[in-house]
DNA sequence: ACGCTAATTAGCGTCAATGCTAAATAATAG
DNA sequence: CTATTATTTAGCATTGACGCTAATTAGCGT
């Protein structure tokens, strides 16, 4: 489980999630719509679902990708406690299953 | 002004935002509560300065380093945005390359 | 089994991030 | 002006991220 925040530093990625948000999507559909060659999304894939933001599910030959809501919504919670709403327990590197 | 998401990638730096949250501090005394050097705790403090989640303020010979509240309320925005609670138009950036 | 499509893994080059030590700047005190 | 303290900048090494092409795995259909 790598670091969310780590997910989210590289544009792609964070482009990836939102087009996520209309639904879930295939590797080769998701890959169609950026610059970059699929092995590079595919690695990209991979960062997400490391970090818990999306998960995977294969359907035939085809993968589907779909966005996590749970820890998305970890992420808001640790951004927002980074600005003093919360206690003071807030990136505390929780554990999410996959 | 780099990317926020960039400068929130670095434990170090959500650290540094956290005791932040606190109250201004300076370079030196948030220095020292980290177990790295000046040197590299001052690239830090750049690295949040130049995304914007920090200002600083210079004293005497000393430096004070305080949260940027408002764009902190922006990333927690942007990560919202991510999650789908928006319209469509989060995260306005489009380019790839470093 | 063979071929086809979808996706990932392997291998490689390049560039930026991170850390250090040493040197430089900034401001104050004497 | 010199000394001292606070902080940053410069220079260097190491590591990891990112992108590519080529090769591999996975599943389906014939």
């Amino acid at each position: 489980m790598t670091d969310i925040f780590e997910a989210l530093a590289h544009p792609v990625r964070r482009a990836v999630l939102k087009k996520l948000r209309a639904g879930p999507m295939s590797a080769g559909d998701l890959a169609d719509a950026f610059p970059v060659t699929k092995p590079t999304m595919s690695r990209h894939f991979a960062a997400l679902k490391d970090s818990g933001l999306i998960r995977a599910e294969r359907i035939g030959t085809t993968i589907r990708y779909r966005l996590n809501v749970s820890v998305t919504e970890d992420a808001v919670a640790a951004v927002m406690g980074l600005l003093g709403a919360g206690k003071d327990d807030e990136d505390g590197e929780n554990s999410h299953e996959r």
